[in-house]
RNA sequence: GCGAAGGUGGCGGAAUCGGCAGACGCGCUAGGUUUAGGACCUAGUGGGCUAUUGCCCGUGUGGGUUCGAGUCCCACCCUUCGCACCA
């Protein structure tokens, strides 16, 4: 042993180390390799300011699972990249008269630099950059082949439009109804724009959701809910004084008989002829402002639905077809344009919506579903949505309403006034924005051949390099949008809209395999040899929209023929925020954690602080830097603490106090392992038969640990395989204060401490390894497995209960600890049993082997 | 409003095929060590009563099932997240 222990130097340690993964290779991935492969993926992130140690949770995760699979003997690809177009550059790029590229190579310079400070580890070989043209080529591509299998495609559709910047506003830069930038009143705008027809997709996402096992439920379930599939009937009314036909998706045909209105959102083309030709001006002026008023307010906010139901009266009727009855048509602002058709029939008795409005506006409510068959409510207080029996619909009357729903179906079908149908919620995916800082959509408009794809070999059609000043996207740059016609070679222009990031993100995964290749998007080969992807892990705000994408993407590609699986996230898991304590002035707004006075009081003005807990960002002044950290307690106690600081799927909040724990733990290793360095310059032999008391329960400790913490890594439990080993770590220093000295099970038993210790806290663990005399990198040492054998005790202590509370405790030879016989003599002779038991009848005898007994009298 | 997850010490959290609640860590208390502080080491730490052995209570609330419930069932309260006029 060690006279004096060296102290643990972990700054020296890490610097060491960073170097020599990366010559060695260490985490470089061989992808010829066909046998045991597995493909860990971290969803890769926007490049944007710097890292804080909440965003270092998921690739402390993913560096800490890609070692440990990589020491069970796995092929590991564990790539990363940077979702790098967006508008955030594009911004930074305007104030600092930038071009948007540099201020992104900085951001990724940046993140790489922390990654390494991390000791996260990856295969930069295979990187892949959104912003890259040799990326972006392929984004444009595949707009191609969507465009070629006619699922891209041209529509109108509404944009926000700021007047006084002159420019389109995406969603996130409308507040409030107003630019973010000088305050003016958005505009809706009516453009042409591109869209991808996901909803072709649609019941195929809905029905694949089923076969993914590997993925958390809530996460399917938001999923199905956005798709949003109902089956219906669409119905045609006749309108009573016009001509044409007002359609209407209802999920309700039984109730037809009860449809005393119909209702029109204001956006509905029906509306603006209605308007046309009301002959009364007053009338007319009525109707127009309150289209006018129910459009501008915030679409949002109407769909929303915390606004009063309102409407106004067109003066027009439709004939309902089950009735013959002429019922009005009214505009109303809880009809959403964006589903069905934008209008609906209302049937007030049976739905509380239409029954609000008719309330309100006096319109008959019909009832034509009762509770009981033959036995109609009357007086209605509220809609009756539930099944029940017909009433009041002529032929129809008294069949049950799911009946009722297939007849009057098949009724207004062959009347050629109903078919039956299945609506979606989700939308066609809308690519187009009018910026700069994306892939620009690969298309040409040519005055004579219209609207024309540019030719395969043409790509990648590059951004243009210009001075970075103006907001108004690439339509303002000439020198891009002049160009010649492929077809016809006459002058034309380009596209100038480019594309939504959520297209460059829902592919990339597949160009990890192919990173670079010029000739292909990607090597079909190697990609279904890799793919799917076989542990996916990412932050749950992309739940929705990235994770459909990438599935439709994928669908398609698979339909084309370049790809042989129809997912690509075979598993999937999301971790939760990190957030930490803000501190917040009513007068002087946030104030940073270590600038706060005595007593949680503002520094400026004494008052007392409102203290929340909030996801870190710097405008709330509470994020918390890995450098500082990394400097006072290293990266690796960093890595270790945000895995012990709770259950990954959870949000989890940050405590600098803790973080002291974790780094107390490593010095105790440390020490642990240092003082013992000398025992594997020599030759110790574990024999297990040698051991005293003590020394075997530190070797069943060492067996029960590694079992732990291999079960624990494969299930996400980072925080509970952290614990387990803590707690070998106190057991090590029992059994040494106990005068434990059995060589050959100290060097064992540090050797496994220090490899299952390693995909954690990689730095001390490379450094001891070393230091025990290994001369290669510890995460190509094999991961210890356990003895079954060691695990078992040779005694056990048993809880004695006397109807069900603990009275006494029994210690006996384990192989006796399921003999109801010998466990029932032995606990009936113990002092605090028989007091409580003598002269009264056992009525029963209960043995949980290995665990308790359980006398009930 | 609908849906999901969850309520466990002073704090973060363990333990759910029903079987000794509170592992591990923070904090706190006492002692040791140190020129001092920090760091480190040892012991203790759910609450109440008790000199101690020990007894009673205890996992959001109220019921229930069971020899035995944090865990299962019923009702309710609260928190967080998601969805939210989808016809």
């Amino acid at each position: 042993m060690k006279e004096v222990s060296e102290d643990y130097n972990f700054e020296e340690i890490e610097d060491r180390w960073r170097d020599y993964w990366e010559e060695e290779g260490t985490f470089k991935t061989d992808l010829e390799e066909t046998e045991n492969n597995f493909y860990y993926l971290n969803m890769f992130p926007y490049p944007s300011g710097t890292m804080h140690v909440g965003h270092g949770r998921n690739y402390i995760i993913g560096d800490t699972l890609a070692r440990f699979m990589q020491m069970k003997g796995l092929n590991v690809l564990n790539p990363m990249g940077f979702d790098a177009f967006g508008l955030p550059a594009e911004n930074a790029a305007i104030e600092r008269g930038i071009q948007p590229g540099e201020w992104t190579q900085e951001n990724i310079a940046d993140f790489k630099k922390q990654f390494r400070q991390w000791g996260i580890e990856y295969d930069w070989d295979k990187e892949v950059q959104t912003h890259d043209p040799g990326y972006y080529r392929w984004t444009q591509w595949l707009f191609l082949k969507l465009f070629e299998e006619d699922l891209a495609y041209r529509d109108e559709s509404p944009v926000n439009f700021c007047p006084h910047c002159d420019t389109v506003l995406a969603n996130e830069q409308v507040i409030n109804g107003r630019c973010e930038r000088c305050d003016t009143e958005v505009e809706e705008k009516q453009l042409e724009q591109w869209f991808f027809s996901i909803t072709d997709y649609a019941q195929e996402l809905l029905d694949d959701l089923d076969d993914l096992d590997g993925w958390p439920d809530h996460v399917k379930k938001m999923q199905r809910d956005w798709i949003g599939r109902s089956e219906g009937v669409e119905i045609k009314f006749n309108l009573a004084d016009r001509q044409g036909e007002l359609d209407v998706f209802t999920t309700r045909p039984d109730t037809i008989y009860g449809a005393t209105y119909m209702a029109l959102a204001p956006e509905h083309p029906l509306v603006e002829d209605i308007i046309d030709d009301v002959e009364d001006e007053d009338q007319r002026g009525k109707l127009r402002s309150f289209v006018k008023e129910t459009k501008r307010i915030d679409q949002t906010r109407r769909a929303g639905g915390d606004l009063d139901k309102e409407g106004v009266f067109t003066g027009e009727y439709a004939v309902n077809p089950a009735t013959g009855e002429e019922i009005p048509i009214w505009i109303a602002n809880f009809v959403l344009t964006e589903y069905g058709s934008g209008a609906i029939m209302s049937v007030p008795a049976h739905d509380q919506r239409d029954f609000d409005f008719a309330r309100k506006y006096d319109i008959p409510i019909m009832e034509v579903v009762a509770p009981e068959k033959g036995n109609p409510t009357g007086e209605l207080e509220e809609a009756y949505e539930e099944p029940g029996y017909m009433v009041n619909s002529g032929d129809f009357d008294d069949l049950d309403s799911d009946t009722a729903y297939e007849e009057i179906g098949e009724w207004l079908k062959e009347k050629g006034k109903g078919e039956f149908t299945v609506n979606f919620k989700l939308q066609d995916w809308l690519i187009s924005r009018q910026r700069y800082w994306g892939a620009p959509i690969p298309m040409i408009h040519c005055p004579d051949c219209g609207v024309v794809p540019v030719p395969e070999e043409d790509l990648p059609v590059k951004l243009p390099e210009v001075d970075f000043i103006g907001n108004k996207g690439l339509s303002a740059i000439d020198e891009f949008v002049e160009t010649t016609c492929p077809d016809c070679g006459g002058r034309a222009r380009r596209e100038t809209d480019t594309m939504d990031t959520f297209v460059d993100s829902s592919w990339y995964y597949l160009r990890y395999i192919s990173a670079g290749d010029e000739e292909r998007i990607f090597d079909p080969e190697k990609v279904n040899d890799w793919l799917p992807v076989d542990q996916y892990v990412g932050g749950v705000e992309h739940a929705i929209l990235h994770l459909l994408y990438s599935r439709f993407i994928t669908k398609f590609l698979e339909d084309i023929d370049l790809v042989d699986f129809e997912e690509p996230f075979e598993k999937l898991f999301t971790q939760g925020m990190i957030s930490h304590r803000a501190y917040r002035c009513p007068d002087h707004g946030w104030v940073r954690p270590e600038n706060v006075e005595e007593g949680d009081r503002c520094p400026e003005c004494g008052e007392a602080l409102k203290v929340t807990m909030e996801s870190m960002s710097k405008s709330k002044k509470n994020v918390v830097s890995p450098k500082e950290l990394i400097d006072e307690y290293g990266a690796d106690t960093e890595r270790i603490y945000t895995l012990f600081i709770g259950p990954p799927e959870k949000d989890v909040e940050w405590s600098d106090r803790d973080v002291k724990g974790s780094h107390r733990f490593l010095t105790r290793v440390w020490r642990l392992v240092v003082q013992y360095l000398d025992l594997f310059e020599e030759e110790h032999e574990l024999d297990v038969e040698d051991l005293d008391d003590s020394e075997t329960e530190l070797w069943r400790v060492v067996n029960q640990t590694v079992k732990d913490v291999t079960e624990d890594l494969e299930n996400f439990s980072f925080n509970t395989a952290v614990s387990s080993i803590m707690e070998l770590t106190n057991e090590f220093y029992r059994v040494i204060s106990e005068g434990g000295t059995d060589k050959g099970l100290l060097k064992e038993s540090i050797r496994r401490l220090v490899l299952i210790t390693s995909p954690f806290t990689p730095f001390i663990a490379e450094e001891l390894w070393h230091r025990m005399g290994n001369d290669y990198p510890v995460a190509e040492a094999d991961w210890p497995g356990w003895d079954e054998e060691a695990l078992q005790k040779d005694r056990t202590e048993l809880a004695v209960q006397i109807n069900g509370k603990v009275r006494a405790h029994l210690e006996v030879p384990a192989n006796i600890a399921d003999d109801e016989e010998k466990l029932r003599k032995r606990a009936l002779k113990l002092d605090r049993i028989s007091e409580r038991v003598d002269g009264k009848e056992i009525k029963k005898f209960i043995v949980v082997p290995g665990n308790l007994v359980n006398i009930v009298i």
